[in-house]
RNA sequence: GGACCCGUGGUGGAGAUGGUUACCAUGCCGGCCUGUCACGCCGGAGGUCGCGAGUUCGAUCCUCGUCGGGUCCGCCA
């Protein structure tokens, strides 16, 4: 009998838990057929629980009903077994299963389910089309590597969650439901019945609430807050995400960075049993930027930015002269061997190298009689030898070397950083963990020709700075934010924000955030600011980017339950979905087509 | 919005520079099998080669378009 809300043979036990011990014992074991294995009058079942794995064995001379039933099971099904634990017979041991040594005699067997042939394969962890797992992703989830993917989630978030409730913070919910506010990301909007024309928000991350919060006097907050943004997605990034949400009363840059120390410490151990060393390397976002070309530097794989400026001080090649006029740089790029990038490969870093403002890719390469390279003839003797000594370079090395503002150089040598690292043999079990401090304020944004915050428009600036350039020179602005960066992957970002509504107000302007918008939009931030706002700080650290790196993975939507597909759909549910014009014509919403 | 890769029985792959019955593995169904565990052996079913148009005597293969999936750039305060 099935179907009825009535289990006949309730589990006693786990499969995977079974041990030694519980030989002997009569065990009630609940699962899905793994796989089974038919001779004749003997049947084997693995049996799968969300624990792990057992063997059972049907003998028609402990059981014929048991055995007679176990001949039309089949994979997936859903059993309840009654059995002898005992130990298996000499060589018969598997060792690839925990519990190996062990199987269950079946006495009693209740088909709680039965199931249809799998569309993919449950019990292998074998390539298939990620279309089609999503699809029927409640059967991918009965996989063992996805399983493990959210039990590790489920831990991470558990010892972030201790720890931060061990050092007095309060976890406080925050609308879901919220205003819309055009800085930053796209929205997504929530029409509503009660007030035709007008939309909720749902938050891009809860910004201006846990600011509020702090105003409120909680002075320690966090939460697992659910993020949106109608942005394109990508492997590391979908519509909505998990972020551990963090801000503080009275506190500095220091106070936050030690805060989110002790959790990633305290995370990694709890979770993988590593010792991360605490305080972590910090880089400052123009030494990140100069050394590795990245504001989210991947140092496992060394190829530091090399600076050849000063080797040609007094060269006659004009390119270099004129840059070194102009007060640009000369930097280069090492790669030990250039087996990973044929002449072709060399052609499109430098299409990529232009986007970003360079004005070519220069490549030399040094071989036993000599060097090659475009502009070898331009070059004195002397110069390509102190660039290679300058370098360390071998026979067979190849140097990238880009010419120019020095922004633009750091940027351009990144990206072949970049492409260069995704072709090197990536470190497993190793943690490069470390913060990126004190990014530029504003940054220019050339579309809408004006000043745009660099993190947010409520970020605190260095202030010295602040009062010298923004009038003159916004870009020299430092600020008090900071980046944790784990293998080159951004995975938290927070600063300390401004607490005062003159700066606040000033810091709009230089945004060219009219007096009036920023009343309309941030009208009741401005106004709490009047009431003793504390000195406030926090971060956020991407709760699904940390399980991804944690669990080995390459992609946030192996360790999200339900993810979307690249263009933002659902498979399995298929939303998004056309909605009535019932459902519109309440909303007062028409579609032009 | 742009570049690139992929789409072949349920699943994962192979395929020919356009021509017989589209190949392999696995899965599925049936039979045999009392120590299997990727069980084994025997037999069988299963395909509009993503979709549309074009070129051609003939297209799974070439061309164009389109849809779907993926990686990256733009975008992501």
């Amino acid at each position: 009998m099935r179907g009825e809300g009535v289990i006949r043979l309730k589990r006693t036990h786990n499969c995977g838990d079974i041990t030694r011990e519980d030989i002997g014992k009569e065990v009630i074991l609940n699962g899905w057929v793994n796989d089974m294995r038919k001779l004749g009058n003997l049947i084997f079942v693995t049996l799968r629980d969300r624990s792990g794995f057992i063997q059972i064995v049907f003998d028609p001379r402990v059981s014929i009903q048991a055995h007679n039933i176990a001949k039309d099971v089949r994979k997936e099904y859903v059993l309840a077994i009654k059995g002898k634990v005992k130990e298996r017979p000499e060589g018969t041991i598997n060792p690839a299963y925990k519990t190996g040594e062990l199987e269950v005699a079946a006495i009693d067997i209740e088909v709680l389910n039965t199931s249809k042939t799998p569309p993919i394969y449950v019990n292998r962890d074998n390539r298939t089309d990620e279309d089609l797992r999503l699809r029927y992703r409640y059967l991918d989830l009965r996989r063992r590597s996805m399983q493990k993917n959210l039990i590790q989630r489920h831990k991470i978030v558990q010892s972030a969650r201790a720890y931060l409730n061990e050092n007095s913070f309060i976890e406080v919910e925050t609308p879901i439901l919220t205003r819309s506010t055009p800085e930053g990301a796209r929205d997504f909007l929530v029409p509503w019945r009660g007030k035709p024309g007008y939309c909720f928000a749902l938050p891009q991350s809860p910004q201006l609430f846990k600011q509020l919060l702090m105003i409120g006097g909680l002075e320690r907050y966090y939460q697992f807050a659910r993020c949106f943004r109608d942005e394109d997605l990508r492997a590391d990034r979908q519509l909505e995400f998990t972020q551990i949400d963090i801000e503080m009363s009275f506190v500095e840059v220091e106070d936050i960075l030690s805060i989110t120390e002790g959790m990633v410490k305290r995370v990694f151990k709890d979770v993988l049993n590593k010792e991360i060393d605490i305080p972590l390397n910090r880089l400052q976002y123009s030494e990140a930027m100069d050394r590795y070309g990245s504001d989210k530097p991947d140092r496992r794989y060394g190829h530091e930015l090399i600076d050849l400026t000063d080797v040609f001080c007094n060269t006659t090649f004009k390119i270099f002269r004129n840059t070194i006029g102009s007060n640009g740089v000369i930097k280069a790029l090492k790669v030990e061997n250039d087996l990973a990038f044929s002449r072709s490969a060399i052609d499109d870093l430098e299409d990529a190298v232009k986007e970003v403002g360079a004005k070519g890719l220069i490549w030399m390469k040094f071989e036993n009689n000599g060097v090659r390279s475009p502009i070898a003839r331009f070059l004195s003797a002397a110069e390509i030898e102190s660039m290679k000594e300058r370098c360390s370079s071998s026979n067979g090395d190849i140097l990238f070397i880009v010419a120019g503002d020095r922004s633009i150089v750091n940027t351009a040598l990144g990206m072949i950083r970049g492409t260069l690292i995704s072709k090197l043999p990536d470190p497993e079990e190793t943690f490069d963990i470390l913060w990126v401090l004190n990014f530029p304020f504003v940054e220019w944004d050339k579309e809408e020709n004006r000043y745009k915050a660099e993190h947010h428009p409520f970020t605190m600036p260095n202030l010295e700075e602040f009062k010298r350039y923004k009038d003159t020179d916004p870009l020299k602005i430092g600020s008090l934010t900071y980046d944790l960066v784990i293998n080159g992957v951004e995975m938290g970002s927070g600063s300390i924000r401004i607490n005062t509504p003159q700066l606040q107000r000033e810091v709009f302007e230089l945004l060219s955030i009219k007096e009036r918008e920023a009343e309309k939009r941030f009208g009741f931030l401005l106004e709490a600011l009047e009431y003793g706002a504390p000195p406030h700080g926090g971060v956020a650290i991407g709760i699904d980017r940390l399980v991804m790196l944690m669990t080995g993975n390459r992609s946030i939507r192996n360790v999200t339950a339900f993810p979307k597909t690249k263009s933002g759909f659902d498979p399995l549910t298929n939303a998004p979905s056309k909605v009535s014009e019932k459902q519109l014509k309440e909303l007062h919403i028409r579609i032009i087509e």
